[in-house]
RNA sequence: GGGCGGAUAGCUCAGUUGGGAGAGCGCAGCCCUUACAAGGCUGAUGUCGCAGGUUCGAGCCCUGCUCCGCCCACCA
């Protein structure tokens, strides 16, 4: 403690955020606390941030994700760690690309309007305009990312990482061209993953169409134009004779040939038994068409509307058509009956529009073999998820993995590196752009396709350490120590990263991976646009301070469960900003005459012992969560030290020496205790509330420039006093019974009361004698202590272990009340007693519990008995 | 159809190896006591979803059930 606290300004006694946050977070980002240093010797920790859209702005979600990051980047780097928080953003494809389409609709333009490369260059104008703000919202709040290193998924380095991986992935025949049935989003105009189709329960129709002698249910009739074919359960008796035959059935475009196939796919329970089969729209139909040689006939087209090939309903909406086909079914007396019908329809994830499934030539990736290492990866422990029940669903996922769709139809993103030879079609995959084929010299066209943005996304632990260059970022941070994330993106980023990550680097790209919950609003509602119930956290910081929106979002996330977010709930964090502000003012206000070199010298009291013990433990406590991820309960230990112990008692105490002048020794060790005290607790406080605790901090004598690299406080085995606890336990234990005995007899807080002490021996007499003037203080009554003292009349009882209490009500008030409250005090104990006796009595419980159980259970009622004993001769007294 | 989570004080939720349940907010009473009324002191409130089981002992472990929520899944 050798620098001096610089003149303090006149300090409000309410804090006030704005200005602190404004001018800490420029000085620790000027003088590179943030920077993390690839050759330093130091332990390496690093935490590479889930790259939000580069065009998005923060939202709830984010805040939470980001401030459990910080909050465990700060804590390392305090604790000495060489942390780099990889900062960066994510060119997020298809979101994008509707963002600027909407916009261009907005002057009545569509894409095809500017043609490809100038829709790009649109798009990459909306990324330099909108791309700083999300990086000026995490700055806001306080995120202590490296943005000397910020990264896109887009700029070059990544680029070339993504065609590296694409290139390998090529070369080693894991990816491949297919034709395959796949989720088409007809509005959007690309086809999606499995992933990205949501489900929704909708009404439909269920019709019952008649095939020739069959009868069958559909809820899609208008792919009856499709179907080439119609299946049955190959045990089913009530078919077996039609399998193998090809019928000749009315249709509503004249008549149709279908033929009759046996397949296990079939439910013979379901409907009527009997399916048909629509190779082409349906991915069930398309796998029964491929194991039994029916053709393909695509009916619908990419833009949602018949084909030619739907005859008379060419050119017709899907939706249209269903109506329609099925009134000229009627008309021809070929539907049987129509039930209603509820099921899951698929939905596009960004514009709900209803996907179709479509045959087409797409790109893919056969994870399968990257998932079974990254299945091994968590297995084997490399990789640990926490909390520990999200690994049963990785699993389950990544053992059913199906091959990823890689390619979009859309514009912006990275383009696939291949290219098409005009003349033989060959396909050629190349790190470089190609203007001519390689084998030929002929022309070459460009797959005009995207990849998916979790492509880029997937590559990007190491991605962003500047692979594939050999960097030193990749040999001191690779593999990164945390990943934090949402639940909700498990599959689409986690899996994809750890399947990448072990496939191009042949070791994990992060060892733990801790997944929160989702913050919802007060409700418990999911926070949607469409439901106008979106909270937005720069509202919050702003009304209430970066620092409380933090600590709530800490305070409340806990592990496996769902945050409901209330400004309720910031308020009362806020409250505890201004109570850690007004606590530091009390110490700051009364450092004069404060001399640390002599201070170290000084003697402690028992109640500055007790406070400094009290933060051993309560350092060990929050080392131990925040080592453990439980945040919520590393925020709660802090909270409570300060406030139910470091304000609520010791400041209180405090005062007493520090507002006389007569003891100047005495007021030196408490100024002292106070400013270790508290120095220490901001320490252990930065990385929830970095603003507000570097403020005080810098008006305290400290050693350091700035909070932010100084050490994070570890339990000092020297500074935890047990006696001290026990001790100070037994005075604040009279003080309490003091207090309570005035609360309850609604004594006046004017009034000074006299209270008589019983110690049981001389050790605690003199203990409360030695505190005598403190118990008086905190309990405004004078304290008498006697082993020998008798109960003074017209008195109140208190029981604090085995001293009694007496608290003088002569001429104050009567005694009515004290008898209430002691045949209520008797009733507990009686009841204590009962249960007590019970459990000893059963024989079991003495023969099989525990002796030390069986011994304090004993204890406990002897307890009981003695001080009900009391109460009642009180009772007795007081009647 | 599978899987996961939740059900604890009026509300929102903690409760980590099983030993007679806690916090915050809210509520009631008293207090503007020179850090803080965004505060202090005191107080009240719980068949820990239901039914069984294991155990000397269960909010916690096991089984079944009810009600909520979520995820996965090609029953048309």
């Amino acid at each position: 403690m050798s620098e001096q606290p610089k003149d303090p300004a006149p300090i409000s006694d309410r804090y006030e955020p704005a200005a602190v946050e404004e001018r800490w977070y420029p000085i620790w980002e000027q003088r590179g606390y943030f920077k993390a240093d690839p050759t330093s010797a130091k332990k390496p920790y690093c935490i590479v941030i889930p790259p939000p859209n580069v065009t998005g702005s923060l939202h709830i979600g984010h805040g939470l994700n980001d401030t459990l990051q910080d909050v465990m980047v700060r804590m390392k780097r305090m604790d000495g760690f060489n942390t780099l928080w990889q900062p960066g953003t994510d060119h997020a494809g298809i979101a994008t690309q509707v963002v600027v389409e909407r916009q261009l609709a907005a002057e009545g333009k569509r894409k095809e309007d500017l043609g490809r490369e100038a829709f790009v260059q649109r798009v990459w104008q909306w990324k330099e305009e909108s791309g700083g703000t999300i990086i000026r919202q995490l700055k806001r709040l306080g995120a202590s990312c490296d943005w000397s290193r910020l990264r896109f998924t887009m700029d070059e380095g990544l680029s070339r990482a993504v065609r590296e991986v694409f290139v390998r992935l090529w070369d080693e025949k894991l990816i491949y061209r297919d034709d395959y049935i796949v989720n088409w989003c007809p509005r959007c105009g690309t086809v999606l993953s499995d992933l990205e189709v949501d489900r929704e329960e909708r009404d439909a129709e269920f019709v019952y169409i008649k095939y020739g002698p069959l009868t069958l249910g559909t809820v899609r009739p208008e792919t009856k134009v499709g179907d080439t074919g119609l299946a049955v359960h190959p045990k089913d008796k009530r078919y077996k004779k039609y399998v193998g035959k090809t019928l000749d059935i009315p249709s509503v475009d004249g008549t149709v040939s279908v033929r009759v196939v046996a397949d296990e796919a079939v439910d013979p329970k379901f409907g009527t038994g009997v399916i048909k089969v629509t190779p082409g729209h349906d991915p069930t139909d398309f796998e029964i068409g491929r194991r039994h040689n029916l053709p393909v006939r695509t009916v619908i087209g990419f833009d949602g509307r018949m084909t030619e090939a739907a005859g008379k309903y060419a050119g017709m909406d899907r939706f249209e058509a269903r109506k329609k086909i099925v009134e000229d079914m009627q008309a021809l007396g070929l539907i049987d009956h129509i039930e209603p019908y509820r099921h899951a329809v698929g939905l596009c994830y960004r514009c709900k529009t209803v996907v179709e499934p479509l045959v087409s030539k797409q790109w893919y990736v056969n994870v399968k073999p990257l998932a079974q290492e990254a299945i091994k990866a968590v297995r084997s422990g490399k990789i640990k998820i926490i909390p520990r029940g999200w690994t049963k669903t990785y699993y389950h996922w990544m053992e059913n993995i199906r091959p990823w769709p890689i390619s979009r139809q859309l514009w912006w993103g990275h383009q696939i590196p291949a290219w098409y030879c005009e003349r033989d079609g060959s396909i050629h995959v190349s790190r470089t752009d190609l203007t001519s084929c390689p084998d030929c010299g002929g022309p070459v066209r460009r797959d005009p396709d995207v990849l998916d943005t979790w492509f880029s996304s997937g590559l990007w632990p190491f991605s962003t350490l500047g692979w594939p260059d050999d960097t030193p970022e990749l040999h001191t941070f690779y593999p990164t120590s945390l990943l934090v994330t949402s639940f909700d993106i498990i599959f689409f980023w986690v899996a994809r990263m750890a399947m990448f990550g072990l496939y191009v680097m042949k070791a994990v790209p992060f060892r733990d991976v801790y997944i929160h919950a989702l913050v919802r609003d007060a409700e418990g509602q999911k926070m949607s646009k469409s439901k106008g119930n979106v909270v937005d956290p720069l509202e919050l910081m702003t009304k209430y301070g970066t620092d409380a929106f933090r600590f709530t979002l800490v305070a409340l996330a806990a592990q496996g469960r769902d945050i409901r977010l209330s400004d309720e709930r910031v308020e009362g964090y806020r409250n505890f900003a201004n109570k850690l502000w007004n606590a530091a003012r009390l110490v700051l206000s009364n450092l004069d005459g404060y001399d640390a070199g002599a201070a170290r010298k000084a003697t402690p009291d028992l109640a500055a012992r007790w406070i400094t013990s009290r933060l051993q433990a309560t350092t060990a406590v929050v080392r131990r969560h925040l080592t453990a991820y439980r945040f919520n309960d590393a925020a709660a230990a802090i909270y409570q030290f300060l406030w139910g112990e470091f304000c609520d008692w010791y400041l209180e105490i405090a005062k007493l020496d520090l507002y006389r002048r007569d003891e100047p020794a005495r007021r030196l060790a408490t100024q002292h205790a106070l400013v270790t005290t508290l120095e220490c607790t901001l320490r252990l406080l930065h990385p929830f509330m970095p603003f507000i605790t570097e403020e005080i901090w810098q008006r305290l004598p400290h050693d350091g420039e700035s909070i932010m690299i100084a050490p994070y406080p570890k339990l000092v085995r020297a500074r935890v006093d047990a006696t001290a606890e026990t001790q100070m336990g037994v005075v604040m234990g009279v003080v309490t019974a003091i207090r309570n005995i005035r609360g309850e007899m609604r004594v006046a807080p004017g009034v000074t009361l006299a209270a008589a002490v019983k110690p049981p021996d001389a050790a605690s007499a003199a203990l409360v004698q030695d505190h005598a003037a403190l118990i008086q203080s905190l309990a405004r009554a004078t304290v008498s202590v006697d082993q020998a003292a008798t109960r003074p009349r017209n008195s109140a009882l208190g029981v604090v272990g085995g001293l009694e209490v007496y608290v003088a009500l002569e001429g104050i008030v009567d005694l009515t009340a004290e008898r209430q409250r002691l045949e209520k005090e008797i009733k507990r104990a009686e009841d204590a007693i009962a249960f007590g006796r019970a459990k000893l009595a059963r024989p079991e419980f003495a023969e099989r519990a525990p002796a030390e159980i069986v011994d304090k259970e004993r204890e406990k009622v002897a307890q009981q008995e003695a001080l009900r004993e009391k109460l009642v001769a009180s009772l007795a007294w007081v009647g």
